[in-house]
DNA sequence: ATGTCC
């Protein structure tokens, strides 16, 4: 990106002003380096978000962003429903409610080591991951609808995980004002087989060792020392999400024509929050919302059964779980006044701090944790939600590290053998159905992500607290 | 991300 069409705000924060029809500026959130590696098409789509109807504040960028559908990935908006204000499904993202999920083991490294190739068989041979995987649960009609409406708490009715597990979930593991009736059946009949999978591409499941504490205070209150073992979870509602995306993003086209409001880019499809497409949308989103959280459950009671038989004496107690691409009902201050905006996160993290009152008591005084997933062989990061993140993003971060190398490019460069022996030469042991998979995430295809927390943290997103590395990767 | 193109 060319800096010089940049206003520097301060040493990690960068602003567009508004023209040529942008209602709000863009921000940016990045250290000089990074903002030079960024695409020129993350400003251009940014800009482009500013133009759209009712939007609040400003259109924010955060560190690893790069270019994705209309809306940028690490893209943040908000919108007021009561100044003609839309939704937008590329806003959002396919694969809604993309999360991540951390759960203590209560376990040290050195208790791991020696198992750690019978976990990662185990835990291979009994969470479904890859293209088109499926599981063993099959949902009847009502059953998908009782899912789609209850998320993870209708999973742990179903048995999959304890009671205890909720309170540690985004929204208390239940996306309130889902309708099942908003989601097609052909997005149904693709999830029916689906539940308790991983999925592909950037997804995976890991046992990692935290292997760096920045904050001891806000780590000791996380329940995290150097050298705990701890299980991570990343992905998100699958065919489902993906089938809502896609047909939501053609009745947008046609809602955003119908109620005259004029699209920079077709793909920043989108219709009035108030309109019934924009109403379905919310409500079928909401639902996929619930798909992912009932996901992550099931693979959580997956984890569970592996470790049970294997370590008994590990705990799987949840840390917390949290989405990365939603569009969400918030209260936030707008000029300095209290209001229900319709904040989408495309790529970016909820990041609520300290005294919100959304968040559980235990992270009342900490601020939620931020848990940002990394590259495969590479390092994750634990961060806390800090309270000048309402004002700077509207409670958002990062996600992970963007790709710096196209799929094809990395299938070009490395194989997915050699990437896998080179991992294992480092101790971390990856089990994936796809070599080209694993070639395609190679850890050379992604940036730095260390370089975007720091990042984040520096520009006030979030608290860097911790740093967790892979000892075992199972991988879409 | 994705039954990696209806």
């Amino acid at each position: 990106m060319d800096i010089n069409r940049l206003t520097r705000l301060s040493e990690f924060a960068w602003r567009i002003e508004p023209v040529n029809g942008m209602r709000v500026p863009v921000i940016i959130y990045a250290d000089e380096a990074l903002i030079s590696e960024m695409d020129e098409k993350v400003a251009e789509q940014a800009a482009n978000v500013t133009k759209l109807p009712g939007i609040i504040g400003a259109c924010y960028a955060m560190p690893d962003a790069h270019w994705g559908y209309g809306f940028p990935i690490g893209g943040v908006a908000a919108f007021d429903a009561l100044q003609g204000g839309v939704v937008s499904a590329g806003g959002v993202g396919f694969d809604i409610s993309c999360g991540v999920r951390t759960l203590y083991t209560g376990l040290k490294r050195e208790q791991i080591e020696p198992l750690k190739t019978v976990l990662a068989d185990a835990l291979y041979a009994t969470v479904p991951v890859g293209v088109g995987s499926r599981g063993k649960i099959r949902l009847s009609p009502t059953e998908m609808d009782e899912m789609l409406t209850g998320g993870a708490e209708w999973a742990v009715k179903q048995g999959y995980g304890r009671p205890e597990d909720l309170e540690r979930i985004e929204e208390r593991g239940r996306m309130a004002g889902a309708r099942p009736e908003a989601v097609s059946s052909h997005a149904k009949e693709r999830q029916r087989a689906e539940m308790g999978t991983l999925g592909s591409g950037n997804h995976y499941l890991e046992i990692q060792e935290v292997s760096e504490i920045y904050d001891p205070a806000i780590a000791a209150a996380f329940g995290l020392a150097q050298g705990d073992v701890v299980v991570t979870i990343h992905c998100g509602s699958r065919g489902l999400g993906h089938q809502i995306g896609t047909d939501f993003l053609k009745r947008m086209q046609g809602a955003a024509a119908q109620y005259g409001i004029a699209l920079p880019d077709r793909e920043l499809a989108c219709a009035p929050i108030e309109s019934p497409v924009g109403q379905e949308y919310l409500g079928a989103m909401r639902a996929a919302i619930n798909c992912a959280l009932a996901n992550r459950q099931i693979i959580t009671h997956l984890t569970r059964k592996v470790f049970a038989e294997i370590l008994p004496e590990a705990r799987l107690d949840l840390l917390y779980d949290v989405s990365h691409n939603t569009c969400k009902v918030e209260e936030h201050l707008v000029q300095g006044r209290k209001k229900l905006v319709y904040v989408h996160r495309k790529g970016a993290t909820r990041a609520f701090g300290p005294g919100h009152p959304d968040l559980p008591m235990v992270f009342r005084e900490t601020g939620q944790p931020v848990l940002i997933g990394g590259s495969m062989g590479t390092a994750s990061y634990i961060l806390a939600g800090t309270a000048d993140s309402e004002t700077l993003s509207f409670a958002s971060a990062c996600h992970g590290a963007g790709r710096a190398m196209s799929r094809h490019q990395a299938v070009r460069t490395w194989s997915g053998r050699e990437v896998v022996d080179q991992l294992a030469a480092r101790g971390i042991i990856v089990r994936s159905p796809s070599w080209r998979g694993v070639a395609e995430e190679a850890p050379g295809a992604y940036k730095d992500v260390h370089d975007v927390v720091i990042a984040a943290d520096r520009a006030g997103l979030a608290r860097l607290v911790a740093q967790v590395k892979p000892i075992v990767c199972i991988k879409g």
